[in-house]
DNA sequence: TTTCATCTTGACCATACGGTCAGGAAATGA
DNA sequence: TCATTTCCTGACCGTATGGTCAAGATGAAA
């Protein structure tokens, strides 16, 4: 039907340009890591001349940070929903649920970002230091504050923390290595649930969580 | 002393360039990633000039395939305490602790086993898919027969081992994001003791493990 | 239609990197 | 002492890569 070009907007250009751009560096720069990601391979996926990258992106570095920082959104965004819980089954519980959904939509970003870390962080060090020290901290009182109503054994938030994240990164950081254990094919829908499930059950189990009375 | 040079063997030579070449790689591919990493970083911190490298490992590829194999080397075997232990307190226990320990004391060989399997195990896949696969289905079998036993409860033991890796090696990989959270210190000895004891107690509670009775 | 800003891209450049090599030094063994 | 093997290394090379640019195409605004 709309087979004749309807001319685009600049801004739908550059925005569909963008998102283009961004979502093939994503994949190339976890496969690749930064060192090994070059520019052409991106422009190749994502269907432009390499020289288009340069325009909108004006160094692979720029892309790069670009790149890392929606990730680092993405990751923080995921709990929003520990707030809200009353207590630590529905928190953590939610909490899980939410980082093991990133792991299996989002593979790709969760290992740029652990490429990144693992490198000291060469783009995003102030983010760890001002919003993700903030981030942990409050969660932290968060968790404290269940302890403290006796809804989940004395557990030093921290290290809990640290668990759940790697717990739930694991699946995306290594599902290559999970899917060769896995006759090579990757989790099925049931498998999925399995493991979400198995990490909540040893987890809520582990660290004594009581499920909040009233309604 | 004995400061007049006295002529080093060829068998010591060898040895020992390639000790300092293979500790060297280890570290810059670690902080680098493949790709990142150059031969010339690595000779300079080898403290030798880079034709030598070229002269033990011909390839970039040679020497960092090297690498890889002796780390997995040390990922299996830290697991012989598995199997001798009577049940999960002592087995789960006991790996957990040889597990941090080398999170702790070797996290540059963490960081890039970590980086291997991330990029779809280009040079080893073939180790993941006969040696892993037996090594993996063998731990699986103990705690099955745990399971079956009765000294844990009935947990798929897949998702229990994917949780033990990535929690231990959490350590390692994302040592520097717990550094920046922990002040911008390596966590000191009673911090690593607490984390230890943690991830060991939410597990051993959360699989249910009970001791094992008699001697 | 005309003007302007934005977008597109093939061709090009400088550099850095993996790898080679030839010629010499040093240990080994007879 | 004299071959022979092993080790060492500065200089060099081809290629791949990040980045530039100038000239043109395309949509926006008047």
């Amino acid at each position: 039907m709309s087979s004749n070009a309807r001319p685009l907007s600049k801004k739908k250009i550059r925005q569909e340009n963008e998102r283009l751009i961004l979502d093939a560096a994503e994949k190339v720069f976890a496969e690749a890591g930064f060192g090994g990601a070059t520019m052409q391979l991106i422009a190749d996926l994502a269907g432009l001349p390499k020289a288009n990258l340069h325009y909108y992106f004006p160094t692979k570095e720029s892309l790069y940070r670009q790149v890392v920082q929606t990730i680092f959104q993405d990751w923080l965004k995921a709990a929003d929903i520990f707030d809200a819980a009353p207590g630590p089954v529905e928190g953590i519980g939610a909490y899980i649920d939410a980082k093991m959904e990133i792991s299996r939509r989002h593979p790709a970003g969760s290992k740029v970002w652990a490429s990144e870390v693992m490198h000291r962080a060469p783009v995003i060090q102030d983010y760890l230091e001002t919003t993700l020290v903030e981030w942990t901290e409050d969660r932290m009182q968060v968790i404290q504050r269940w302890i403290d109503a006796g809804q989940m054994d004395p557990i030093d938030p921290r290290y809990l923390l640290y668990m759940l994240w790697a717990t739930t990164q694991h699946y995306a950081d290594f599902g290559h290595q999970i899917e060769t254990l896995n006759d090579g094919k990757p989790l099925s829908n049931e498998q999925w649930e399995d493991a979400k499930n198995s990490v909540k059950a040893i987890i809520l189990k582990g660290v004594g969580a009581r499920p909040s009375k009233g309604t």
